[in-house]
DNA sequence: GCAACGAGTGAATCAATGG
DNA sequence: ACCATTGATTCACTCGTTG
């Protein structure tokens, strides 16, 4: 890899993947040196059996040595290591991102608060297409969190404001960031056509969070650089990188990965954004936010028909039970029946359609 | 407010609001007799100065007294002590939803790990209309978390699976919920047209968190009531609530609105359940009853495999012989097989699914 | 060539019951 | 308490093959 010298900081080892343990080689680092710490430490999954899914092919699980630990006071000690070490090398105004799952993430934040960091923004990556919750005994796992700190309450820490606002169709970036997770021709592949790493995140995930906490030129690190994701993107948006690895499985996969990115030129920076289709709502939110009462009728266009609201914002009409839609097309003996246009309600002596109150939640979500 | 007895928990105070501090009030509570709590503690939330508007109003913020904590030290400390006591009365297969910002919440996420609740979820509230980020310092405050734990690691925790699956239009629900924020007709105000409490929680995030994770004649309790959200949608949806408060300016609006609250009827309250809520059938049944006779031949819903069904309500294929199940998943070679969905009978020239005769006794059984 | 279909997969703390 | 058995359970997307 390059070795590019940085003002003031002659000593880093910039656009360099690091082999080690990270607190040793962030230790051996200079303080003040470094403008971004993007960390995607072990999740400490605590995986009991093997998990099938309904078509009883198995789950490739998170089972990695790298992710065992033996207790939460481990992994607690491990978590105050690391972000000591990480805190030493940040510049004063530097500023750090984790990204962790609900296992880690309520240590990882409060030793970041115990460690002096001051949390701007805890950030929710909403995952596009998560898996599933095969077994039904949960809500779909489809989020990750990140928490972003500066390195004290007092820093001056970098916020490009505009930049994100533009990346969000000129509105305010918000805390909950809708991404789809890393597959396709992004994910690496080893010799075997396996995933070359268990947990490699998007690079649409690290391309928001550089364009809006770094500047070019700035440095950003990665103390658990894995394949070099935040390498690649840091690469591409003109930013100098130091990754640090333990396995030499990952640092082969990253170092090649990165002598195949390119510098973007201002250009192609910018960014074009695709229209998003209307937003489903279910039809159960009507329920929820009391627009209609659990008990209330419902008719149809028609007239002909009546059923009742259920809490969970299924119908009910006699031993009939079901969506909006099903009701719809049973009682009507169709194939299918859009329930949104077919059920109205009585308001004030006037029917609306239920399509209206959908068309009013739409609204609020804009 | 109406004291109703509940069976084998005879001194629950139900569907009251004790006044106090909630770490005495819930350890003089009976232990194992409640069957979820709901908690939206204070979020420490550490505001330095006002904040103003662009058009110079100033923004109404949290700053009562039960929000300030000299440290970290003491909130932890204040979050170990009412997690403890919470967790003494949850009842074995009991759990707890607690919300909270990212000033607060990971350290209650540490402390619910420390005393040995398990987490099933966090589950991220999507805030479709949030107060915006009027400095321009940081992403929008967009969402808040809460996390859904049960009291230990082996407890039977309720989950309406299905019921969820219905508010969302038929597929799972996930880990992150878009609902609007507590205002309009919702917001209580007091006397002088204020609000009533500075963090009222919409009843569509009670609504959700009561229909999924409790069942009718369940009871609710909510350590830090308030205005009294949890106790209007439990009495609302057919649960028993407790509530417990400290200041008596919050009791008094949380009873006048209770007291306008109205429960549901049964019909409206039932929800879809889970299959495995079914009465068992056994296979051998089919044969008793001479659904099947014994000798005919069932097929695989693939058509790849035959298999004779014996007396017995066994199967056998050459030398495979055992349950529905076991030469189902013999033959596919997988580690299960559900033989109810993976069998047919050929009757009048059609396939039919040996499950459409379990129904069809299921449903004489009614 | 293109549409239709089927197989594969992603940080997962993923069962309940009867003997 | 442990063990064997029953039988419930998936969403969005990509890629390769079939028609």
């Amino acid at each position: 890899m390059m070795n590019t010298k940085a003002k003031g900081a002659p000593e880093l080892p910039l656009n360099t993947i690091l082999s080690g343990d990270c607190v040793e080689v962030m230790n051996a680092l200079p303080e003040n040196s470094v403008d971004l710490i993007f960390a995607d430490p072990p999740y400490n999954l605590q995986l009991r059996g093997d998990l099938h899914r309904p078509d009883n092919s198995k789950v490739d699980a998170v089972d990695d040595d790298w992710d065992q630990f033996d207790s939460f006071e481990v992994y607690d000690r491990f978590t105050r290591d690391w972000l000591k070490a990480a805190r030493r090398i940040l510049k004063p105004n530097g500023a750090i991102w984790v990204i962790g799952s609900y296992h880690n993430i309520f240590r990882v934040g409060a030793a970041l608060q115990n460690e002096g960091y001051w949390i701007l923004n805890d950030v929710v990556w909403r995952k596009a297409n998560p898996m599933p919750n095969f077994r039904g005994k949960r809500f779909t796992n489809a989020h990750e969190t990140m928490i972003w700190a500066s390195k004290s309450e007092k820093a001056k820490y970098t916020f490009n404001y505009e930049a994100l606002k533009e990346l969000n169709e000129g509105v305010q970036m918000r805390s909950d960031w809708v991404l789809p997770i890393c597959n396709g021709g992004e994910r690496l592949k080893d010799a075997n056509g396996e995933k070359a790493h268990p947990t490699q995140k998007p690079q649409s995930l690290l391309h928001r969070v550089l364009i809006g906490s770094t500047n070019p030129g700035d440095v950003v690190l990665d103390p658990f650089f894995g394949t070099g994701t935040t390498g690649a993107v840091a690469k591409m948006l003109g930013r100098d990188f130091i990754g640090i690895e333990r396995e030499e499985a990952y640092i082969k996969v990253a170092e090649e990965r990165l002598g195949r990115v390119r510098k973007l030129d201002k250009e192609a920076l910018e960014v074009t954004r695709a229209k998003r289709a209307e937003p489903r709502v279910p039809f159960g939110q009507l329920v929820e936010r009391g627009m209609l009462r659990p008990g209330e009728e419902l008719h149809s266009l028609n007239g002909r028909y009546k059923a009742k609201v259920r809490a969970d914002g299924t119908l009910a009409q006699a031993d009939i039970k079901g969506s909006i839609h099903q009701v719809g097309a049973k009682l009507e003996g169709a194939p299918s029946c859009n329930g949104w246009t077919y059920w109205c309600i009585k308001r004030d002596g006037k029917s609306i359609p239920i399509d209206a109150m959908r068309q009013q939640i739409r609204q609020e979500m804009r």
